[in-house]
DNA sequence: AATCACTAGGCGAACGTTCGCTGCCCGCGC
DNA sequence: GCGCGGGCAGCGAACGTTCGCCTAGTGATT
């Protein structure tokens, strides 16, 4: 038991010796087509089982030229957003028979380096692209080469590819009209990198509510919040902000801090609205009020029309929206 | 651009056609092998980089007889410690040129049924198990057919397998005592479900830290912390408890609530200790004193192993435990 | 002038499949 | 009694590689 024999996988072909017939006409009933008679069908089939036949995709693929294999890029698997979309999409994978192959894209090496090539190589059927990373980086676009179709859960520099997502721009919007509708006037925003696309059209949602309520849009109310004392000094610059619009569920948890740290009490002195839902949501104090994206629907979506792209020898280039709705808690 | 060509993938074949030289010749160029002029040679690169030739795994690993692809049988790549786990193992078999397939097992359809099949069908040099629900299923352990190395994050119940994992009972035994130097002397213990191998473990810990300090233990003291109204009704059957001990920092956050609910102050009226140091455990209020497991540490030595099993033909399953430290922040 | 030892590259086979075509045998109808 | 069609199974080729063995030249050595 501690040693193990270099135990060759059982082929078609030894199935087929013990059963008294040609390999192909086992390769045939293992398959349900052919035209074979009941007795050597059901001798097959048991040899097949006695044997713990197994079928070599690999084998298969060559010949069918296709893999029922996908690739996944991804940014960070640990990230609870990215994690929740992957395990959304392999699911849906696995739903339908498709197996997923992964590659996380880290800083040593940049994705189209190894990553892509590791997949091509590999002769996946499809790439799922799920890197916010990849945003900046023009190469990507050109790497990907147009022999298989592809769906970004981000947006892609060189555009052309089908993307599936959720309504950001809708995001700020439902936030800030929530504050809107409690009363408060003078709503400042938080926001992450300004480069990326989810910081945009946050943003534009939050000028949008605020444009409908008939409010000014304040630059001085906008904030970087990556730098963690930029909430307090924001605080101590516009004394009369009553409520903050954090970008996301991270920032708006740094912002609940430095909350605590100037003495405000939340929601009584200051109003706190996040986005993404991440489960610590539910668990700060006061528990945040926060807009929920359907990640795992989106990873779901992303990964049906990367298979629909597949096997309908791929469609035109989509994108798709998933909508989002605020989930009222304590902060606000 | 809107409709692509079926656009078959280039060969070794059209490579060398292009090169006038045999397919065979090509294979040797590219792989860096055999006698072959240096000028041919350039050649032959020249026109695989014109072509943009990318080798087909698939092919080579039908002669090969094995596919450089490892599985990942997981059960919640959500799951956040899973999910720590996961990245570093992958990133390890990245580092050493494998790919990795992943599979979850979910409620709908058992491991045994499709996952592993799955797997076997892609003809996978190895697989890592991380998937904490597979202790309870004695399946598990027969399905896995002797053809290939496996190696668990979790105790699996047929034994046998080759296990990576970190020191549970060390985990406990940092916990209990870190609570006895600080004084506590009737140290109540909220844990997960008891069949499960690490509940066991860290119990054990707890068991040992008192037994150091000469202190009882007392069975009354030990809750099953699953239903939140646990806690809540420990803390009044033994009102002197003036510290927790949580197996998990989930359960230690359900703890921090209870104590708010109830009343009391912590660390002042009653101390508490979580395990796993999840990124949320910082961000309590106040933030919580915990055990670091090692997850990403434990991933990529997993992984290391299993390929090391790969490479050697499998050598006799070892057991390897990483060291844990503890964390110490505002609970305790 | 015949042999030798290389060097450069070709060739056939194998890996485990799928697929389309061919061939056999049997029973049937005329 | 002869031809025919249908049911059943075999056969060859192809997919894209790797690998070991073989061969045709080339220049140098006896």
């Amino acid at each position: 038991m501690a040693s193990r024999k270099p135990a060759r996988h059982v082929s078609v072909k030894d199935v087929a010796a013990r059963a008294g017939v040609s390999f192909q006409t086992t390769s045939k009933v293992l398959n349900g087509g052919g035209t074979v008679s009941e007795v050597t069908r059901a001798r097959i089939h048991q040899v097949a089982s006695d044997l713990g036949y197994v079928p070599n995709l690999q084998a298969r693929s060559l010949v069918m030229q296709r893999t029922r294999t996908v690739g996944l890029l991804a940014g960070d698997f640990s990230d609870q957003n990215l994690s929740r979309l992957i395990v959304g999409a392999e699911r849906e994978a696995r739903r339908q028979g498709y197996g997923v192959l992964m590659t996380s894209i880290d800083l040593e090496v940049s994705g189209t380096e190894y990553a892509l090539p590791s997949l091509m190589e590999r002769r996946v059927d499809g790439i799922l692209l799920a890197a916010p990373q990849m945003e900046e980086d023009r190469a990507v676009a050109r790497a990907l080469d147009k022999t298989v179709p592809v769906v970004s859960l981000h947006h892609i520099a060189g555009g052309g590819v089908a993307t599936v997502g959720s309504d950001d721009e809708l995001t700020g919007l439902l936030a800030t009209r929530h504050l809107v509708a409690k009363g408060h006037r003078a709503i400042a925003i938080v926001i992450g990198p300004r480069a990326r696309r989810v910081t945009q059209d946050r943003l534009r949602g939050y000028r949008k509510a605020l444009e409908e309520a008939g409010l000014p849009f304040d630059e001085r109310l906008v904030t970087d919040g990556s730098d963690g004392a930029a909430t307090v000094e924001l605080l101590q610059r516009v004394p009369a902000i009553s409520a903050i619009f954090a970008e996301n569920d991270h920032l708006a948890i740094g912002v609940l801090s430095a909350l605590r740290d100037v003495g405000k009490r939340v929601p009584q002195d200051c109003a706190v609205v996040g986005c993404d839902d991440i489960e610590m949501a539910a668990f700060t104090v006061p528990p945040l009020t926060t807009i929920h994206i359907p990640f795992y629907e989106t990873g779901e979506q992303a990964m049906r029309l990367l298979l629909e792209m597949i096997t309908s020898g791929s469609v035109a280039p989509r994108k798709l929206l998933l909508p989002v709705h605020l989930i009222s808690r304590g902060s606000s």
